[in-house]
DNA sequence: GTGTACATGTAATCCGTTACATGATTCC
DNA sequence: GGAATCATGTAACGGATTACATGTACAC
């Protein structure tokens, strides 16, 4: 087997998503990132994907084939894995270096930059992100619950309840900075 | 006032550090960053924070002045902000949309593919990140320590402990996953 | 008939990194 | 003498976004 070739994370991440299941459209694809990958990657957006897959296609990682609807005029495109994607991705997967996990937190940043703001801003600022943390907590239970459902989906299932874990630790953490903040002010 | 111009969070994270201080060079900067900024935002490369710098300049956010050492030969470029980069950065702070945090964990990647992978690596690559998380916790604390001693730094201070509670909790739910991955294999 | 979802793709642009280039200073 | 740190900057490149362009299908 030739080394995998190198590819930025995003294509490993949408060769990924077609590693679990049959058959997807570009936006498909897209729809199910801003479900999944969302929680604790980012959803790449729809002109990155089609790339991405046009790219995984050069390499011989997907195939595609052209769908028409029943009344034959609509057109998609269907993309799948290959066994030689599946074999990249794995080897992707167990032996390229993992990249360290990047955290921008721009509210973070602003709160590091109290002196500058008014204290009612940070106390705003503070709340919306508490309840983002919170919607995401919500919304992460839900797949998680739905994953449950199949052994299929054991790893990503387990991954959804670190993100449910990790979206309250979230909102917790904001409550606690606000209460210290309010200290301070 | 005329609005402040757009410019991307970098610049303002680097004029907010310059609003901590008296005067900084590029790579008093850089270094500044990546022992309080990467805690929480990332630490921008050297070459963007000198081009960042030319930028803010440019603006009228910053003033620099060349400096060269007792004996006249080693030169170096000392940044400080101005008035007007002051309210810029204030305006910045209280009104500019806050963009949403990004999280882009690529062990949480690895795991959710985790049917492609050996569950030696699933492993390994956690208790790498548990080590991560720990050697940050402790960074993050050692800096929230400095901090206490002075009360201009109330607000990094303040966010230095909210990155030492992250960090906590980004290595206990890491110690939770390992758990569970290790009853599904 | 209007808005929303489905569906794909190009072009311009920008953000940011890496590699490269240069050279002084300080400590061992 | 050699390594690490201080110090700045350019050039090439790539990753990714936004805006734009286009059109169908379906529900209300």
């Amino acid at each position: 087997m030739t080394d995998p070739a190198e590819l930025p994370t995003t294509a490993w991440a949408v060769l990924g998503m077609l590693s679990h299941a049959e058959e997807l459209s570009g936006y498909d694809l897209k729809k199910w990132a801003d479900w999944s990958l969302q929680f604790f990657y980012w959803s790449p957006s729809f002109s990155q994907i089609y790339a991405e897959l046009k790219r995984l296609e050069k390499h011989g990682y997907a195939t595609s084939r052209a769908v028409r609807s029943a009344d034959g005029v609509r057109g998609k495109r269907m993309y799948a894995i290959t066994a030689a994607g599946r074999a990249a991705a794995t080897h992707w997967v167990n032996h390229a270096p993992v990249e360290a996990p990047v955290l921008k937190h721009s509210v973070m940043l602003r709160a590091w930059l109290g002196h500058l703001a008014a204290p009612q801003r940070l106390r705003d600022m503070l709340a919306q992100h508490i309840d983002y943390a919170e919607t995401m907590r919500r919304r992460a239970e839900a797949d998680a619950d739905g994953a449950a459902a199949n052994p299929d989906w054991a790893y990503p299932g387990a991954v959804l309840r670190w993100c449910v874990r990790h979206y309250e630790s979230e909102r917790d953490l904001a409550r606690d900075l606000m209460a210290e903040l309010d200290t301070l002010s």
